[in-house]
DNA sequence: ATAGGGTTAG
């Protein structure tokens, strides 16, 4: 063992070593390219850049600040080589996820005839163990540790437990890997509290960072921003506001790495001021900082009811992104898949454009992630031809990428594309999951392929033993629903082996209201209103079925209830259209001029209003969010429009008239469908859970 | 002077 891991010469060429371990322990510090750039400009001047242990530092750094090129040039530079030297440059591309390259370094260095220490080896473990790269590598190190009997040493433990929490996810191997290591350390801590967050073992991941404070071990703050993403995850805000006063008591609340993950926390509960609170009270921020609060502005979207408040999140994310450019910091990956995601959710085509455009200048297109991130972006914003471009000119596929693709060809009603797709997708070897059978079965319901649903929800469950959820019950009730075979679809409902929820009625009772069942119509909508009681969208439906079937006494009733209760107030009827890099929202209102001029002319292409349009003059605010797309926006450019609620039968036929009459192609995505409205036709198939 | 962490897509 004493052979294989030799202690490392000091070197002897070392000249003013007080200044030396100055710009070491500054280097060290550093948080940024800009300031790594600094030192080393500083460095190169005060003529220490002589000295070995300042110039491995310089590798360190700038392979932490993810400038591996500068790293690897100051190593193409540097007077000597030692196992040190080369180790950093390996955990620099370590850093920079490219743990191939890492690996490829270690081979030159045992060409180079320096032999690995603990460190090397524990490194080069961690590239092999890395998800990117080969899982054997990884094995046959392990059989070199076993032969050598270097498995006892803390590093190169700490190593194979990451190893093992790695490769396939073994968190068994990886607990025994723990207890083995004779001297475990805060990093050993730190790798299985880290290891149980990445495998979903989270009370046990808790439990040992408690069996290391009863151990008397000091925390840092790695293994703090560790268990933070833990409770994060786990959305276990009372651990972790337990945490937080433990991270003020033993004094690291200004730490930038802690706070960050304290902050990512808080947003992800939606404890939106108190995040808030944390980033003003920073003095210095990093690209997390930004990367984090972009991430939690954009999920925000999703959990927001309220679709005003909604985009506002998006706009201040998209402002954010431009501050953290102005600061000089260099968007990554992670910023450009949070941002595609704010411009999905915005509808902000133009915006994600100049993402896109930025993506590819940077180089981080070749990232799945946010490849994926694009495709979705397109798919949300309704061009389906730029998604499919994206798509197909990624370099590698996830199953979320297929997934997502397969999902925008069904939202767009492309409902052979998608099957095709799935297809290619269980060509290449890659198991679909849940999601991808909502994608496959709404493109069958999309198109009315009764068999071909069945056949691929029996395929979901029998090959691949998937339970089926309510998103797949729906697809099927979808599909009876829109081809009028109501009575297939109760019986459909009536053997689910789940408890129908309001999706599954809401959908029940649109159809039942589009086909005029009136009887099936009311039943559902009773069990409706049984689970969500007082919901607007259900008393709108269910006064539009009586006033179509002429029952006038009962129309009244529901109306004078719907005032009494004062139902309507929570019906938020808001639509928002992004214009250049501004974003516009509209609320129901009364007609101005364009509207009604838009409303005059489509009277001619065979547009009638319903009696109820004409007696109350209201009208809903994707009309205007539209009428001023049409103004602002030039053709041939798609008029893009959001709305919060589901859309009414009369303002879809109304826009359908005006995609003919203006000859323009409209998009509005409601919160139950996307409608993309081209030549008097729209893809939904004029089916939709109307109100 | 080398090991460990936080932020990402359906």
């Amino acid at each position: 063992m004493a052979s294989l891991l030799p202690s490392i010469a000091t070197s002897n060429k070392r000249s003013n070593i007080n200044l030396s371990d100055k710009y070491v322990s500054l280097l060290q510090k550093c948080v940024s390219f800009q300031q790594a750039r600094m030192l080393h400009a500083q460095i190169l001047k005060s003529g220490t850049h002589q000295d070995l242990f300042v110039m491995t530092s310089l590798v360190n750094i700038y392979g932490k600040c993810g400038a591996i090129e500068a790293a690897h040039k100051v190593f193409d530079h540097l007077s000597e080589t030692n196992v040190v030297t080369w180790t950093s440059l390996m955990s620099a591309y370590l850093h920079n996820a490219r743990p191939q390259q890492a690996f490829q370094v270690f081979l030159q260095m045992l060409e180079n005839g320096s032999y690995p220490t603990n460190y090397t080896l524990g490194v080069a473990l961690n590239a092999a163990s890395s998800a990117l790269y080969d899982v054997n590598v990884g094995k046959q190190l392990h059989g070199y540790l076993l032969k050598y009997g270097l498995e006892d040493d803390t590093s190169i433990g700490n190593a194979l437990c990451n190893f093992y929490s790695k490769s396939g996810g073994c968190m068994e191997y990886a607990i025994k890997a723990f207890w083995r290591i004779p001297q475990r350390n805060v990093i050993s801590w730190t790798t299985i509290v880290s290891a149980c967050g990445h495998n979903a073992h989270f009370a046990t991941g808790l439990a040992f960072f408690t069996s290391m404070l009863q151990e008397g071990i000091h925390p840092n703050e790695f293994i703090l921003t560790s268990v933070f993403s833990l409770c994060c995850t786990m959305q276990a805000i009372h651990v972790g506001l337990q945490l937080h006063s433990l991270t003020i008591k033993i004094g690291f609340q200004y730490n930038l790495a802690v706070t960050n993950s304290i902050m990512y926390l808080y947003l992800k509960v939606g404890w939106f001021a108190q995040a808030k609170k944390l980033f003003h009270g920073l003095e210095q921020v990093s690209l997390v900082t930004w990367n984090a609060m972009i991430a939690g502005h954009a999920q925000m979207m999703d959990l927001e009811d309220n679709n005003v408040l909604a985009s506002r999140n998006g706009i201040e994310a998209l402002d954010m992104f431009l501050r953290l450019q102005r600061s000089g910091l260099k968007p990554d990956l992670f910023t450009f898949s949070s941002i595609l995601t704010v411009c999905s959710n915005l509808v902000a085509l133009e915006q994600g454009e100049q993402v896109h455009a930025q993506a590819i200048k940077s180089g981080f297109l070749s990232d799945v992630v946010v490849g994926t991130a694009l495709v979705n972006m397109y798919n949300k914003c309704g061009s389906i031809n730029k998604a499919s471009k994206a798509f197909v000119e990624m370099p590698s596929r996830t199953l979320i990428s297929w997934t997502s693709m397969i999902t925008a060809f069904a939202q767009h009603g492309f409902s052979k594309d998608a099957l095709d797709l799935f297809n290619d997708m269980r060509l290449a070897g890659d198991r679909p999951n849940k999601v991808t059978f909502v994608g496959v079965l709404s493109a069958c319901s999309h198109a009315g392929m009764v068999d071909e649903a069945l056949s691929y929800f029996q395929m979901m469950k029998n090959e691949y033993k998937i339970t089926p959820v309510m998103d797949h019950y729906g697809c099927i009730v979808d599909m009876f629903v829109r081809l009028g075979r109501l009575e297939e679809a109760f019986d459909f409902v009536k053997k689910m082996e789940i408890e129908p929820n309001e999706f599954i009625w809401s959908l029940l009772v649109a159809g039942c209201r589009s086909h005029g069942n009136l009887e099936l119509g009311f039943y559902a909508a009773e069990q409706l209103l049984c689970l969500k009681p007082k919901d607007p969208e259900t008393y709108t439906m269910l006064l539009n079925m009586y006033v179509s079937a002429g029952r006038w006494k009962d129309a009244s009733k529901v109306r004078k209830a719907m005032k009494d209760e004062n139902v309507m107030k929570k019906l938020k009827d808001w639509s928002w259209i992004s214009v250049k890099d501004k974003v516009y929202s509209f609320k129901a209102d009364k007609c101005d001029d364009l509207l009604g001029d838009l409303l005059e002319k489509s009277r001619h292409v065979g547009y009638q209003e319903e009696e109820e349009g004409k007696e109350a003059k209201v009208h809903h605010s994707e009309r205007f969010a539209v009428a001023f797309g049409l103004l602002k926006i030039e053709k041939p450019a798609v008029v893009r429009v959001v709305k919060s609620t589901t859309m009414c039968k009369e303002c879809h036929s109304f826009i359908k008239s005006v995609s003919l009459l203006m000859e323009r192609e409209i998009m509005v995505r409601d919160c139950k469908r996307l409608h993309r409205f081209d030549d008097g036709k729209c893809s939904c198939g004029d089916f939709a859970s109307f109100l």
